[in-house]
DNA sequence: GGCTGGACTTGGCACCACGGCC
DNA sequence: GGCCGTGGTGCCAAGTCCAGCC
């Protein structure tokens, strides 16, 4: 059997009849093709023959030295295991925040005194005179001995996840040896959801085997739970992807371990989700006279879908499904945005027409926009909000599946988020052809490269919290810029006076080279601050169709290092094979 | 046509290994 | 050789979309 594998790092061969242009020998083609339309199944299965280990338990509880107290209303308190371990999830977090939020705090002490005996239960009823830390210092203490670890050690913990990583991290699906993404289950914890999230504090239980789901081929070595112990369930269905799967407690929702970004099965899918976004480029004209149509329709659902189409096109907002009240953040996305989330401003400044946004959107983030609007668009908005509560649905003959339903009928394949995909990676052809220019030098290219992925991040809305360091690294930037300009006046200097005596010429190498090594702190710099508040990884991973950049680092002699680092390059093997330097998105 | 569960993608952030610098 | 800053990575939450049921 193993002779048979293909290991990721040997696998040469594309996933895809399109790689075949970058392909040189016909041998080579045929097979190809061949193995494409081997792999290819018709009838909706993912795999012939899928083989793996099951994944990786959460360690054990490990109880606490007895020194180490936890006391009640001042008096010391032995807890049994099952009441500490929670408490110490509490005593990790101390120092956050969150602790000191009341929903957080009140989740966590309904759910802890579930663990606790009955006796703890009686004595323990009130969390403000919990004392926890003992408990913390401990903790932190140990992360300290951790950080202090020899050499050594150090690497023995490293060669063991090593050895874990060999025997767990990996699987076999249709004779390839492939990465699996996360085959370690979430050890149990505190949840924390993001936002205000009404379940933080909950208590996310411990994973056991017989939670644990298997999936593999009935041909295949079955992973064995572990001693005395049973899974839930063994299955053998290829029509999903996924190695192993369990049912979390906070939400009710089923956690999958699927395979890894690099992987075959998913390396097809990213490739096919970019070619449904250029079908959508062929026809977008099209569905925007439409929707622009729709606008001055007589029925009022049909006005609503194409407003919102339109916010949907015209700034990358995303479907917005409904979501159960009570259970999660507040958040809406476009079908779901509320009246309180819109103002309309018939006159603002200069510009007519202005809609204002301000909404949570996904993982509480806010987006706030203001943007003038067509005259049409702005007066159905007015109609819209007519005789509504802030908290009413501003589109409320619309949801997400009325609308994707619309959409699948404009054109095969297609859904709300495929705009988003679309106007991404658009935006980012876009940018790239306005800004690159062939007289700049390798750093100057990337930073017109990080340009155009920020007008791409700015569209979809990824934000971050500025780094921490933000300020702090700034400043050091700048005493480095500032120490390069001084180095590089005096080498002028000398220069001149070396020429001024006809002294050596290799001095004029060293002022160019001091000159190259300033402009690249100053690019570093201006890249840097110009990021302060931009996330550019989301866009890049998963909207920005990688044989956009690929080819631009191919037309402009830029090395795909410079642009993608080794995971990156490794998600995209099937763009870096596929595209030239002519590819058009 | 609404509801629900299931599968899969998208998302920000914390943490830590690693490389550069003194 | 130790310190410091940072990029990369893992974590796991939170979206989208669809199928199947009534």
């Amino acid at each position: 059997m193993k002779s048979e594998y293909h290991t990721n790092q040997t696998r040469s061969v594309p996933h895809a009849p399109c790689f075949v242009s970058s392909l040189r020998g016909c041998v080579l083609l045929l097979f190809v093709v061949i193995r494409w339309e081997e792999e290819r199944y018709t009838d909706g299965s993912k795999w012939r023959f899928l083989e793996h280990k099951g994944p990786v338990f959460a360690p054990p509880y490990e109880p606490l030295p007895d020194k180490v107290k936890f006391y009640y209303d001042g008096k010391p308190m032995k807890l049994n295991p099952p009441a500490e371990e929670v408490a110490t999830f509490f005593a990790k977090m101390l120092d956050h925040e969150y602790t000191t939020k009341d929903i957080f705090r009140k989740n966590f002490f309904k759910d802890w005194r579930k663990e606790m005996t009955s006796e703890e239960k009686s004595k323990i009823t009130d969390l403000n005179k919990c004392n926890f830390s003992e408990m913390s210092e401990y903790f932190k203490a140990q992360s300290e001995a951790r950080k202090q670890m020899s050499k050594e050690e150090k690497l023995k913990i490293k060669e063991e996840n090593e050895r874990i990583l060999q025997e767990y991290g990996f699987c076999i699906m249709d004779n390839h040896k492939e990465r699996i993404g996360n085959f370690r289950i979430e050890p149990p914890g505190l949840f924390r959801g993001r936002g205000d999230h009404p379940k933080m504090g909950m208590l996310k239980r411990r994973i056991r085997p017989e939670d644990i789901i298997i999936n593999c081929s009935k041909d295949s070595k079955q992973p064995k739970p572990p001693p005395g112990t049973k899974w839930k369930e063994v299955r053998h269905d290829n029509k999903v992807t996924w190695l192993v799967s369990w049912t979390e407690n906070i939400q009710g929702s089923i956690k999958y371990i699927m395979l890894n970004p690099s992987s075959r099965i998913k390396g097809e899918k990213d490739w096919q989700k970019y070619e449904t976004a250029r079908r959508l480029k062929k026809c977008v004209d099209r569905i925007r006279n439409q929707y622009r149509e729709d606008w001055k329709s007589k029925e009022m659902r049909i006005r609503q879908r194409a407003v919102a189409l339109y916010f949907i096109d015209k700034l990358a907002l995303r479907a917005g499904n409904e979501k159960e009240e009570g259970e999660t953040a507040d958040t809406v996305g476009c079908c779901s945005l509320r009246v309180e989330h819109i103002k309309l401003y018939p006159k603002m400044d200069d510009q007519e027409y202005v809609v204002e946004f301000d909404f949570l959107g996904k993982d509480s983030i806010r987006y706030y926009n203001k943007i003038p609007v067509e005259k049409r668009v702005f007066k159905n908005l007015q109609l819209f909000l007519e005789n509504k509560q802030p908290e009413d649905d501003l589109f409320d003959r619309l949801n997400t599946s009325i609308l994707n339903k619309h959409l699948q009928e404009l054109m095969d394949g297609l859904t709300a988020k495929v705009f988003r995909t679309y106007n991404a990676s658009i935006t980012l052809q876009q940018q790239l052809k306005e800004l690159s220019c062939s007289d700049d030098s390798i750093p100057a290219k990337v930073l017109s490269y990080n340009r155009a992925n920020r007008a791409v991040a700015i569209l979809c809305n990824h934000q971050r919290a500025p780094p921490k360091t933000f300020e702090k690294s700034m400043q050091n930037l700048q005493t480095k810029i500032d120490e390069k300009q001084n180095q590089l006046s005096a080498a002028r200097k000398q220069l001149k006076a070396a020429k001024a005596d006809h002294k050596a010429s290799h001095d004029d190498k060293t002022v160019q080279r001091i000159e190259e090594q300033l402009m690249k702190l100053q690019v570093q710099a201006t890249d840097r601050e110009e990021n302060k508040q931009i996330a550019l990884g989301t866009s890049k991973l998963n909207y920005l169709d990688p044989r956009i950049s690929v080819a631009w680092c191919k037309k402009w002699g830029v090395p795909i290092e410079k642009i993608y680092n080794k995971t990156q390059r490794e998600k995209f093997a099937w763009a870096i094979d596929m595209a030239e330097k002519d590819y058009e998105f």
